[in-house]
DNA sequence: CTAGGGTTAG
């Protein structure tokens, strides 16, 4: 029967194309039926020239009506496909009866076309269990999708049963063998399957630049890139993403110059490729002049260009441009749809909205990431791990744990089991929202899937809380179950005995990372050491410490110093680390607040306003001191002196109260030294309530007795404030958290977690 | 054959 041979495709007459074009068009539906034709010309006319989602289902319903569903139901099903409504095709497929293998690949052809590998390959098992003999096109469609998600078992499982059933070899399917043993690095195979080939097309020769690509060898893939016989789009693309995954931007850049002016085609992989190399280069500019070719070349309506244009203008820093062309995508298509079933349309928009979801959390515009998920979760969207990480690490850098538990509840209920990304960066938010408990019960709960970063980010919640000893527990524990740390790790370890004043333990653990795991300090470790040393007092130990490791250059290790010599009270000394810092970076605020705190801790007022004095002359503004309490779902936010809160009046007639009897149990309200003790605060602000006075007061005014009272500071809290909270905390008899820049501040009874040594 | 989001630190 002539129907039973799809691929020799007998091409439709001008009547039919116009009828399908009509279909497509959407200008009619219903003509359809009245047409006097044979159906299975029509449908298979419609299934080769249309994608339009409506006109397909109308054809599936016309075909059950006239009952040719053995005759007609593949075209049909590749009208499915094509328009990517996978449900419907599925529901048609097993409806039909006597499939073969046309059927089967193109129901297979149709998942891996939106992305369901894994059903893909499910299917293709049961056609084999089924006895259908697959063919070329089918071979080589699996054979992709083994590649794709990486299961060499069956890939070579497929070369085998090849090589056993005689199937003849095409270009084609020899091409994606060759990609199969590329992809999977194994070259020995690649080699010998290469020289055996007895025609070799330009695609052939990509897979092999691809593969020297990804090994990285430059001047090699340059070389087989410059003497390929033949050169199309593919193989510029292909080496000029792999120049940049390389890291060599320039040399990427070049290249793409080179590409436009020898008028190769400007394809959407170029664009996409194009986009990636000007995202990591950061010039705006540059991507404005992509972006304007794109549209030139009329693809800018290509959902990958889209959302790599959404990308690049987020990673420039444009984040208006990226939501002008984000609210131009067209909206719905992502929306569930009584399946699940990703499609193509879908991913473009879940990944452009969590490129957005991104963006607003890179520019610290949590409202709007949280309202972009909000609308995402709202409207049903299909969302993925990527989206949910990016919400999730949205919140930890927020500090608002309220949010990030409603956020953990969202996952609990949409995703089975949580995998090593998301674990991390739960731990990650509850560490830094405050709640090392959470944190605890997240980490425990990944027992059988732990893996380096899980370690890590416990390690370094520990550390944020000042917790040494149990960080260095966990960095023993996983040491013994054979997980090897990294540079990260140790950031977390030292970081932990900096915080805990462990002198002894850094050390060790310094030399350990050198000499057990060959890591190469990086400015972080020493920084941390400096940290370590300085406040353990050994200024000269220090000063050691920089000039032995070569580090004079580095001035996030002098500002370390500067820290400890202010800790300390060595004026002479910090003084002199002062010159050398303002020398290497002029520009930086910190050094000058740190310079001038120092010399009113010693009441050198003179000398502290001239070192102020010094910064507004280089033009410098301080980032003023800002804390912020999260109550109700609400964020209230005060700075020093603020009288911007409706309930003001009230704040400062509670606050007076309390520092009152404060007094009584032993708190020095030095007003001058407050004033002067501008540890990150400005020092003019009215009557010296630094903002996170205030915050506690409405705390304390807001909340139940019982519920302890967490603030977030964007700067380090100063030493009278640090006061302040532990009087407060053994007044009140309620716990209050801290959250500093650097860390946590636990007050409970008249203590704090960081034993004042922060 | 060639293109797209996520974890820990700073």
């Amino acid at each position: 029967m002539r129907w039973m041979n799809l691929s020799s495709s007998c091409f439709p007459s001008p009547a039919f194309l116009k009828l399908s074009h009509s279909i497509s068009q959407g200008t009619m539906t219903h003509k359809i039926i009245s047409f006097n034709l044979s159906e299975h010309h029509l449908f298979k006319s419609f299934s080769y020239h249309t994608s339009n989602h409506f006109s397909s289902n109308t054809l599936h319903a016309k075909m059950v009506k006239i009952g040719s569903i053995f005759v007609s139901g593949k075209f049909v099903l590749t009208s499915y496909v094509k328009s990517e409504k996978l449900n419907d095709a599925q529901k048609l497929f097993d409806e039909m009866p006597n499939r073969d293998v046309l059927t089967w690949t193109a129901l297979i052809s149709g998942f891996s076309r939106v992305n369901s590998s894994g059903m893909a390959l499910q299917l293709f098992r049961e056609m084999l269990v089924e006895g259908v003999s697959p063919n070329h096109f089918t071979l080589s469609t699996v054979l992709k999708l083994c590649s794709k998600v990486g299961d060499v078992r069956m890939g070579k499982g497929i070369h085998g049963w090849i090589l056993r059933n005689g199937v003849k070899l095409d270009v084609v399917l020899e091409n994606s063998m060759l990609d199969l043993y590329a992809k999977f690095d194994e070259f020995v195979y690649a080699r010998k399957l290469y020289d055996s080939m007895r025609e070799k097309s330009t695609d052939t020769d990509n897979i092999i630049l691809g593969v020297y690509v990804r090994s990285c060898d430059v001047n090699k893939s340059l070389h087989l890139f410059r003497n390929l016989p033949c050169r199309n789009a593919a193989s510029w693309n292909t080496i000029i993403c792999g120049l940049m995954q390389g890291g060599y931007l320039n040399a990427a850049l070049e290249l793409l110059y080179e590409m436009v002016e020898n008028e190769s085609e400007f394809n959407n992989f170029t664009s996409s490729i194009a986009l990636s190399v000007v995202s990591s280069l950061l010039i705006l500019e540059l991507g404005r002049q992509v972006h304007g070719r794109i549209v030139r070349c009329g693809l800018h309506n290509d959902g990958f260009v889209k959302s790599a244009l959404i990308n690049m203008y987020i990673k420039c820093g444009n984040l208006e441009k990226a939501s002008v062309i984000y609210s131009r995508l067209p909206s719905g298509f992502a929306t569930k749809q009584s399946s699940n079933i990703v499609c193509s349309d879908t991913m473009t928009e879940i990944v452009s909205r969590s490129s957005m979801v991104y963006g607003y959390v890179r520019n610290g515009k949590y409202e709007d990431a949280f309202k972009t998920f909000v609308s995402m979760v709202r409207e049903r969207v299909l969302m993925d791990k990527f989206t949910i990480a990016n919400v999730v690490s949205a919140c930890s850098n927020a500090g608002v744990l309220e949010l990030g538990r409603q956020v953990h509840g969202f996952i609990h209920k949409t995703v089975e089991q949580l995998d090593a990304h998301l674990a991390s960066s739960l731990i990650d938010m509850y560490a830094k929202g405050g709640s090392l408990d959470c944190a605890h019960r997240i980490f425990d709960q990944m027992t059988n899937y732990l893996n380096v970063v899980i370690w890590t980010s416990m390690i370094v919640g520990c550390a944020l809380h000042g917790h040494g000893k149990e960080a260095i527990r966990l960095f023993e524990q996983m040491r013994y179950e054979g997980i090897i740390p990294n540079e990260v790790t140790f950031i977390g370890v030292l970081t932990a005995c900096s915080h805990a004043g462990l002198l002894e333990d850094g050390h060790l653990y310094f030399n350990m990372m050198k000499d057990v795991y060959a890591i190469k300090p990086k400015v972080e470790h020493y920084t941390c050491m400096v940290d370590l040393y300085g406040r353990a007092g050994l200024l000269n130990e220090v000063k050691e410490f920089i000039y032995e490791n070569d580090l004079s250059h580095l001035s996030a290790v002098w500002k370390a110093f500067l820290s400890s010599c202010r800790l300390y009270r060595d004026l002479e000394m910090g003084k002199w680390v002062s010159e050398k810092l303002f020398r290497l970076k002029p520009q930086d605020e910190g050094s000058y607040v740190l310079l001038s705190n120092m010399c009113s801790g010693s009441q050198k007022w003179e000398e502290a306003s001239r070192a102020r004095r010094s910064m507004q002359h280089s033009g410098i503004n301080k980032t003023p001191g800002q804390s912020w309490i999260h109550l109700k779902n609400q964020v209230h936010s005060f700075v020093a002196g603020d009288q911007s809160h409706p309930q003001h009046a009230q704040i400062y007639e509670y606050l007076d109260k309390l520092i009152g009897r404060l007094k009584e149990i032993g708190y020095l309200h030095d007003v001058k030294l407050v004033m002067q003790d501008v540890e990150e605060e400005q020092g003019e602000v009215l009557l010296g309530w630094h903002s996170e006075k205030l915050a506690v007061a409405y705390g304390i005014i807001s909340l139940g007795s019982a519920i302890p009272i967490r603030i977030m500071k964007n700067l380090r809290i100063c030493t009278d404030c640090h006061n302040f909270m532990k009087l407060t905390s053994q007044l009140l008899g309620r716990e209050i958290i801290v959250r500093d820049i650097y860390r946590f501040h636990h007050f409970n009874s008249g203590h704090c977690s960081c034993g004042d040594y922060w």
